[in-house]
Order: C-alpha cells, then structure tokens, then sequence
DNA sequence: CGTCTTTGACCTGCGC
DNA sequence: GCGCAGGTCAAAGACG
C-alpha cells in the first residue's frame, strides 16, 4: 500500500508534478525521512502519546456543521490558505507540533469557487492524483495539515477532533493503510471532479460528497457475500450495487430509511488499495433529525437474509460485468442477525449513555464541539450500531473508526425545538443498561485525555472503568487501520 | 405487515 | 448517435 503510495509519488514526480514531495519537504516534518521517504508504520511518525491530545487552536476549531452534519464543515479552515507559508507557523502554535498532527485524512474543499479538485489545472486522473495526494497523505498519514497543502490545489486537511496520534497508534494504524484510504478518498473526490477530469471519471450530480474512510468491519460487521455494512447513526436502505470498472470491488448504494423523503444517500466501497478499509461516498443531505431510533430492521442491522446464501454481492445492476465478487460466509446466519438485531436495540440506550458519558467525560475538545452539535452522540450511536462486532474476536478497531468516522458525520440536529425531545428520550433510555462498548469508548477517551478537562473529572472515568466489562478490549493492538475523512465542498 | 436485500433493467451523463 | 460506465428503479423474495 505505502509502496504504491511511493510508487504513485514517484511516477507523479516524474511526470513533471513533484507537488507532493516537495511540499512533504517543505513541511520539514517527516520523522526521520527528510529525504522524503514515507514512514510506513504510525510508529514511525513519533506520534504523539495517546495522552496528548492534539490540539488546534481553538479559534480555528469552532463548531459548526455543514449539510452532512460535520462539525467542522464552517470552520474557518486554518489550512485553507496562506499556501505560501511553511509549517513553521502552524508548529509554531503547536508544541511538540508533528507529533500533534491529527491523524485526519479531512479534506475540506475550501475557497469560494474552488473545486476540490480543478482539473483544469491538473488534467487527467494521474495527474489528478498527484494533485490529490497532498490531501491525500496529509489526511492519511496524519501529515500537518498545512504541511500537506499543495498550492495548487484547493485541498485542505483539517484536523480531527476526537482522535490523538495515540489512539491512532492504539488502533494500530499504519500510515500507510491511512494513505491508502486516503488515496482512495482522492479517487472518489475525482470521481465528481470536473468533467475536464479527461472523462476518466464522471460523475452524475454536481453534489456535496463527502468521502469517508474507515476500517472495512471484520465478518462481525459484514454480510456473508463478504460485503460490508459499516454501521453509522443512520439507518439505511441499500437500493443498488454495481461493479466498478478499475476496482475488484462492487459499490453499493445506499439511501437514507430514517426518514421519508430523506435524500441522503451514500455510496460504500471497498477501497481499490487497501481491501480492508472502506471508503464511503456520503450525498445530499439528512432532511431530519438524527434517529433516537432506528426502524428496528433498518439500515445496517439487517445484515442479510437467508436469500444471500447464494452469494448476491458484486452482480448487481451492472450484470452487463462479468464482475461478480462471491466471498466466504460465515456459518452462523442467524447468529449474526440476532447480533444485529440486538445491537439495534442496543443503540438507542447506548445514544443515551454514551452521548451523557462522552459528552461529560472526553476529551474537552469532543465535549466541546459535541455539545454545540446537541451531544455528540451519533458518534457514539454509532459505535453503538457497531456494537455487535464487539461480541467477536474480531479486531473491531472498525468501532472506534466509527466513532471516528461519525464524528465527522453528525447529523444536523434543529437548532429548536428538538432538543427537549431528545434528551427526553435520552432519560427514558437512560434506564436501559448501558452499553458497554459506549464505556469503552468514553474510557477510550478519558484515557486518552485523562485530566484537565473540567467536569470530565475521574470519577467519572472510575465509573466507566467500573462498568466495562471489555477492558482487555481496549487493545486495538491488532487493529489495521485508520478511519479519514475527506469532506469534498460543492461542486457548481 | 413492514422493511429489508438482491439484482436485472433502465436511465443518465459523457466521450468519441 | 453509439457505447461505456455510473447511478437508480422496482420486482421478487426473505426476515422478524
């Protein structure tokens, strides 16, 4: 992956491009590889200890939300200009500063008019790839945001919130599998780049995107056609799946079920580098509150039935390609539903007692942004969603990512009127047991920023800890990947 | 019964 | 206009 990564690097730089390399050493910050080589594993970056939080300043980081419901959509992206300036003043503000790069993968097309990726600059998918590859490893490989901007183009990272260097290394991340997905958050964003693109990839709808890449859930989360259903806040109903042409994987396509009329839409797929990560392509907007509830068969928690036995994943509509990706089942069918079905049970009382424990217990920074965007608990939703995975030997790191993912997801709750409802429900909820997997996410975070946080005082961890029965859990030791978020802006 | 997934057919956008 | 590829529709069947 980080081979390809290079490779990819190499023959941009060749191809008279060397945007990403030189900005890489522009940025003086590649632990040990000023000779522009990439480290390969998180370690190698010297990533900041998971108790150190990474932190942006905070006038740069001010909650918002855009139309997918990211918290961070209006903020005043502190990487989206001042190309021509080095690293030097954005480490400047941050001690200890690569160290305290966010492993991100954010994207945010910034700038009025731009386009995430105008290739009218820089023609053609190569190209375009090297155009999106300071993004992209930025993002991906937890590279400084600014570090990472190529003048050319109008990519900004943006740091994440919620996730040190060191839950990256907790989850065991590697900066290449970061590229990886990041690489191919770059394919997706030029999927909707402008049709000047040398029609290698079109696409349909000028629309907001934003590509996301998390952790490709073991068999805990996946359907036995092999396919994946990564879990979120949302519940939703897939309508399609078509082989696509250059990746061994289908895609599928999913609309929103929460709400009629939704027109949220998103598409999941495999990502072509790095099989074990997925890369989601969210469209339109939710047009409703996030779901206290989920329709007790929506979306993800009905992983599959009996029907699929046969193995319908990768025909899809596109049957017209010979492209058919069968993939192992897992034995337990039924098992694996009652798994679901109970997470979707769970998820609600989950909402409510993580969003209360991780709203009051993380990291200042979640607590924060979470509670301007009325608690920060589709984060935790969604984990709740994934939280049938935890019931395997699966490295379901994929829980945490999620997190990750939906941090940058969240839905757009209304400003009024909704808020009484929701935390009513939330007290309702709060009778239910709690969740586990919301303990471990709060002690996650309390472990990660575990003092100084205001009324995210021990006791509050203590209680957590107490409650979590998965505490030997908590080793993502063996987690492979990394979960990235590249919001792309609208095209016009 | 409601909701889901699957999947072939169809639609749409684009390049040639 | 044609072909390709991505995206969507909708019928069929499964599940709880």
């Amino acid at each position: 992956m980080c081979d390809y990564f290079l490779q990819r690097m190499e023959g941009d730089q060749a191809g008279g491009g060397g945007d990403l390399t030189d900005i890489v050493r522009a940025g003086g910050a590649m632990p040990g590889n000023s000779d522009g080589d990439l480290p390969s594993t998180a370690a190698e970056w010297q990533l900041q200890p998971a108790d150190q939080p990474m932190l942006f300043p905070p006038q740069q980081h001010q909650p918002s939300s855009d139309g997918f419901g990211d918290p961070f959509a209006g903020h005043g992206d502190p990487f989206s200009t001042d190309y021509s300036s080095g690293a030097a003043d954005f480490l400047d503000g941050m001690p200890d500063a690569m160290a305290k790069v966010r492993f991100d993968g954010g994207i945010s097309a910034c700038g009025g008019g731009e386009q995430m990726l105008d290739m009218g600059r820089k023609p053609l998918l190569p190209r375009g790839m090297q155009q999106m590859m300071p993004g992209a490893i930025g993002g991906g490989m937890g590279m400084g945001p600014r570090l990472m901007q190529s003048p050319l183009s109008p990519i900004a990272i943006r740091p994440y919130p919620a996730m040190t260097a060191g839950d990256m290394m907790k989850l065991g991340i590697t900066a290449g599998q970061a590229a990886g997905c990041a690489i191919d958050a770059a394919v997706a964003g030029m999927q909707m780049s402008s049709p000047r693109n040398g029609g290698a990839i079109k696409r349909r709808k000028n629309q907001a995107r934003k590509v996301v890449c998390i952790p490709a859930p073991t068999t805990a989360g996946s359907r036995p056609t092999g396919e994946v259903v990564p879990s979120d806040l949302w519940a939703w109903r897939k309508y399609g799946q078509k082989p696509i042409k250059g990746s061994p994987h289908p895609r599928g396509y999913y609309r929103c079920s929460s709400s009629k009329g939704c027109s949220a839409r998103k598409q999941v797929e495999r990502s072509r580098t790095d099989p074990s990560m997925l890369v989601i392509t969210y469209t339109s907007e939710h047009n409703h509150p996030w779901p206290t509830q989920r329709n007790a068969l929506a979306g993800s928690t009905r992983s599959h039935h009996g029907k699929n036995g046969s193995g319908g994943s990768g025909s899809g509509s596109g049957s017209k390609s010979s492209h058919n990706e069968k993939q192992p089942q897992p034995n337990n069918l039924k098992e694996e539903r009652k798994d679901h079905q109970t997470a979707t049970t769970t998820t609600t009382a989950t909402t409510t007692t993580s969003t209360l424990t991780t709203t009051a217990s993380t990291s200042p920074m979640t607590v924060k942004e979470e509670t301007m965007t009325l608690g920060g608990s589709s984060s935790d939703q969604a984990l709740a969603g994934d939280h049938r995975s935890m019931n395997t030997a699966a490295g379901d790191h994929c829980d945490l990512m999620g997190h990750v993912f939906s941090e940058s997801y969240r839905p757009i709750i209304p400003e009024s009127g909704h808020h009484e409802d929701f935390f009513a429900d939330f007290a309702d909820l709060a009778e239910l047991e709690s969740d586990p997997m919301n303990l471990i996410f709060s002690k996650e975070y309390m472990e990660a920023r575990p003092s100084g946080t205001g009324d995210h005082g021990p006791e509050k961890a203590a209680v957590a800890k107490e409650l979590d029965p998965f505490d030997d859990l908590l080793d993502w030791s063996t987690a492979s990947t990394a979960g990235s978020t590249f919001e792309q802006g609208k095209i016009n």
